[in-house]
DNA sequence: CGGTAATCGTTGTATCTACAACAGTTGTTG
DNA sequence: CAACAACTGTTGTAGATACAACGATTACCG
């Protein structure tokens, strides 16, 4: 994706949103390309992995016993199984994971982290955080739990939205 | 690119973000993926083009004669100049957009709204926007000009950020 | 003017992702 | 318990994007 900027233009345009909710989204989109684009280049300047292999260590960082498997790191993840799969097979061919047997469900695959993934996850957050330190949390201001709330609200209003506490 | 999600940890964490500044930017990763995917399916669903291609139709019609040059319109999409002209390719092959000559610079190439890509941008809109509709703006409620200015804040921040008036 | 540097768009190549199909496994139901 | 359905992960294939390199053109300077 991708994606930069609708707009809304009298001629074609038979739907309400107002003119600012439109300016917000396109807004949104923008900032969501130049803020991965931003943090994915300062990775690679630092010889680091691309910013989805942070993702699927951290969840598994995350999980119970630094494991998942692949459907529930998919879903994690939000990426098709199949494209998990790959994905997986790459960090694995770094050692920064490892396949295992799943022993209670012998179709299923666990998806462990390594303890070098766990050191890349710590080389990797520095790096990814002052990318949002610089770029997106002082933008936000003292609006951070607003916009929080709202996005919250977002991906309730889509699929399943883990809510936090009410700020 | 994807990503879902960081988080915070007192065992890797050297970096000044605050726990609900990182609990913004991961509902913000996630409304993101999910609106998009949303709108994907919608488009798709009514048998219309994806929505990459709006963009590339959009910034086509709001431009003065309903034409950009190849390097503005790949600025415009936040695409690489080499992804624009393959997307271009698509889009062209369909009828909706057109290449012509450019006559001050000879390098240059200029695209062109056909009449037909007019048409689509007008079916594609009310899909487009009944997903915005429906999914972001009731989340934003009465905040979205917040929201709107965060945003075209952290463009500011990372590169050019088309400033709107304060709201 | 002449030459070098910069810019524009396209193409070869590699990477990454999704969809569809598949084999293996589990669950369910008659 | 047998048959059928549902689910899990992988693979073939196609699509989309980025990077590097290229020819063509323009701009900048000496």
């Amino acid at each position: 994706m991708t994606t930069t900027a609708p707009h809304r233009d009298p001629d074609l345009d038979p739907t309400p949103v107002d003119d600012e909710e439109i300016a917000a989204w396109r807004a949104f989109l923008r900032a969501h390309s130049l803020m991965l684009r931003q943090i994915g280049e300062d990775l690679e300047a630092a010889g680091l992995p691309p910013l989805a292999w942070y993702d699927v260590l951290w969840a598994l960082y995350e999980a119970p016993a630094r494991r998942l498997q692949n459907y529930e790191l998919a879903d994690a993840v939000l990426l098709s199984r199949s494209g998990l799969s790959r994905l997986v097979d790459r960090i694995a061919d770094a050692g920064l994971v490892r396949r295992t047997d799943c022993p209670e469900d012998r179709r299923g695959v666990h998806i462990e982290l390594t303890d070098e993934g766990a050191a890349m996850l710590r080389q990797m957050w520095p790096v990814y955080a002052r990318g949002i330190a610089e770029h997106f949390a002082p933008a936000l201001g003292r609006h951070s739990c607003t916009v929080r709330q709202a996005f919250e609200s977002v991906a309730a209003s889509l699929g399943r939205g883990e809510h936090g506490e009410p700020c």
